[in-house]
DNA sequence: ACCGCTTGAATGAACGTTCAATCGTTTTGC
DNA sequence: GCAAAACGATTGAACGTTCATTCAAGCGGT
């Protein structure tokens, strides 16, 4: 993963913060330049523009969940095991960092992304599902549609544990997780 | 529901049509002007302002969607296959109107939607999740839960069927109804 | 003295919105 | 029945604001 220097990471910081409360339009590039504590022309010297900056703000967070994902994988555990170490992670990733989820949500729905389909297309998880299918873990479906729901659901999941209200009473993490893992498993 | 004229109709329709193609952001009142074929002056002549204009868009089709989802449930049925043509005439909507789907998650996740949780809170359709959940035919949850989740599945089912690639293969709604009433059901 | 980083006022384009003028239809007065 | 007035709908150029972006000048370390 790339280093980001402390200014680039301040206009990273708060471009996330400014968007998922005002966001892509409504988030200026000199509310960002206040709020990350540099000049207005600073942010250019990082990035060739909002558009650019938008979109390595995203590839930089990709990264970020990407590495949630691959290290709550572990050869050493079974696929049931792996399953739940992968949920629990990522569910807490997004419930720390729900202004990447928002953000993702905004992104993937946005004109900045041309192809919305690779959003978590890494090898690594692909072949864990790819494993529990062939495997017998898993219903006998397509493995990218197994790791898009999978993926899907505890971006929902963390969502209703985060905005939910007092009436959904007591949803817990492990409650989604089974409900989900009791559709998909064999 | 309330009527519309030919004109609202029609800046209904380029708003949604732009928002899909270039997010809210990007969509100016001359471009929905263009095309729909009016003056800019005339979209101020229906609603107030821009924000005024994609808050009513949202209310409009948020009750087109109800409908659908009212018109699918039907006391002559079982729960079960109630669940099964709520699946269906849901997905078939959001396919047939891809544009209010992408619409909607980028409403929601923008700041002009305050409350963001009562997107699908009419009391029919959670009344019968209620149902079926105190006759025993779902799993114990807050219905609420029930009820987001299922819509939430829907949309993804939606959007693959849409979106997907090819790889995913013979994805069938059916096949992701079935993965969700498996997970939900007793 | 150099050089890369930083500044923030200046710039010009683009935007949402306004409004005086125009158009087409309906109502009024006779 | 008809002209005229009234009315709401429509137009689009013009307005003022806001925004992304630029760049000449300044700063600080080497």
């Amino acid at each position: 993963m790339k280093q980001l220097t402390d200014k680039q990471k301040a206009i990273f910081d708060s471009t996330l913060m400014l968007i998922r409360e005002h966001g892509f339009h409504g988030t200026t590039m000199s509310q960002v330049a206040k709020k990350a504590g540099v000049a207005a022309g600073t942010i250019y010297h990082y990035f060739e523009s909002k558009d650019k900056l938008i979109s390595e703000l995203y590839n930089y967070n990709r990264n970020l969940t990407i590495e949630v994902i691959d290290n709550s994988l572990s050869e050493k555990h079974s696929f049931k095991e792996n399953f739940y170490h992968l949920w629990e992670a990522l569910h807490q990733f997004y419930i720390d960092n729900t202004q990447i989820l928002i953000f993702f949500e905004q992104y993937v729905n946005s004109p900045y992304k041309a192809d919305k389909n690779n959003a978590y297309s890494h090898s690594r998880l692909l072949s864990f599902f790819e494993e529990g299918i062939k495997n017998g873990y898993l219903k006998k479906v397509s493995p990218k549609l197994a790791m898009v729901l999978t993926v899907s659901n505890i971006a929902i999941a963390a969502k209703m544990h985060k905005f939910g209200n007092p009436e959904a009473g007591s949803t817990s993490m492990e409650q989604m997780r089974d409900i989900f893992w009791d559709g998909i498993a064999v």
